[in-house]
DNA sequence: ACAAAAGTGTTATTTCTACACCCATGC
DNA sequence: GCATGGGTGTAGAAATAACACTTTTGT
């Protein structure tokens, strides 16, 4: 806590953010849980007076996580009265805040700004809590521990928002290292979209994209034809986050 | 400004609200002369302690407007640092609130979050200034007035966003009195996009989607055919507005 | 009666979907 | 050599795009 010092900070507003990261064929969150409290929290913060709103989001989520340099997207502001629960009492109570100066911060009504990141899983190593976590996880979208405040219903905006956006835009690139086989791909894209797709036709749309480049390499180690890895054009790819891929129209 | 007293508001934040309306095939805008203050500025204000942020920004818009009851959307929010330029400290000094209690309040850092909001150009009938604006106005998207703040760029995002709900949404109904006609709605569509759009597959499109209805009536007047008018099942609509229309998956 | 704009149907083109065969690799 | 999964092509179906004639209405 040693860096909260209410004067520097935004009052009643904070960040929280969704990281997804995938892995075996499931989508994964990165959750933290905080020391002296029961349940799991979003890697979330406060915003300095000196620094946009959205620099704040990638400050936090680097301090908690280690992590730089992640796609980071707004997707809602989170703004109801009741978010600012007893249960967050309990939690000043536990933290041993009562009687300090930071016990008026954190007792007063946050309204957060929720965003989510993609993040390819195995560039999180051993992923090392800060001061004031005991351990950070990746949690399964499908099994989420007991969360703090309205985290859980954070997280499923956040998974609605991404199968929104990756329909118009090729966002899950960002969830797949560098380099990736289509057939990865392919997995990625039926896990967020909860169906299965024809492999022939997957791969011949991905191409139209025009997104992606083969390269020379291919990935072998299975029992099978050892599947080419490509990478994503940045150009293209940039282009396709502007313009978007099926505009409808 | 007798309804601001700081003690009952979220500081450092607040909303700003982005009306959209469709009139002679031109997007308009509602935008505020302030009492005092050269620029024009959008409809917006601050948060109650005492409420949702989305409800404070239906309430803003109706008080500043006269109208309920809109579409109204989250899009962005605004949180760079120098949102707070030294034009806002000139606008302070033309209120005449230095030296008064308001001057720390509206002298603060302020995030923004904007929202768009869709309205029939005709449900605005003659736009009734409240206490502190001098005139509310349509302004047309291509011939914007001298903005205060960042509100031309929160304006040009709005649009933006506008456009990229509605590849998916059929939102734009929203900007249409109750009972219009196709080539109206055709001609919406037209200058949302940009683009003009061929008569007989439109109509083909609009209806396939499952969610209009034609009505008994026509509208009469022009020297030629009378076009039926039709209105939106709301049912249909409001599953439109869950489901998305061309998901692209 | 004529100009202006609305209503409707058909055909060509493109895109999407479904499906089958051959090929590399590890065991 | 065989099981596993990757690479590629093609035909049928569906959606989209292009296009023309007839009808109603006001002047």
């Amino acid at each position: 806590m040693e860096d909260i010092n209410p004067q520097d900070l935004m009052p009643g507003l904070s960040v929280d953010s969704v990281i997804f990261g995938f892995h075996e064929r499931e989508l994964k969150v990165l959750l933290l849980k905080l020391k002296g409290v029961d349940d799991w929290a979003l890697p979330g913060g406060f915003i300095r007076r000196d620094e946009s709103v959205d620099r704040a989001a990638q400050r936090v989520v680097e301090q908690r996580t280690g992590l730089d340099n992640l796609f980071l997207r707004q997707f809602e502001l989170f703004g109801d009265i009741d978010r600012h629960e007893e249960e967050q009492l309990d939690r000043i109570e536990k933290i041993g805040l009562r009687g300090t100066g930071l016990f008026d911060w954190f007792n007063q009504r946050f309204i957060t700004m929720g965003y989510y990141a993609l993040v390819a899983y195995v560039r999180v190593k051993t992923p090392t809590p800060d001061y004031s976590s005991e351990k950070i996880e990746w949690c399964s979208l499908n099994e989420l521990p007991p969360l703090i405040l309205d985290h859980e219903r954070i997280i499923h905006r956040a998974h609605q928002e991404l199968r929104r956006d990756l329909a118009s835009q090729p966002i899950g690139i960002n969830l797949l290292p560098e380099k990736f086989t289509m057939p990865e791909l392919q997995a990625l894209y039926e896990t967020l979209l909860g169906k299965e797709l024809d492999r022939r036709n997957f791969q011949r749309k991905m191409i139209a994209h025009g997104i992606l480049h083969r390269t020379n390499e291919r990935r072998s180690g299975g029992a099978h034809k050892a599947p080419w890895l490509y990478q994503f054009d940045e150009k293209a790819y940039e282009a396709a986050l502007e313009d978007g891929l099926n505009t409808g129209w």
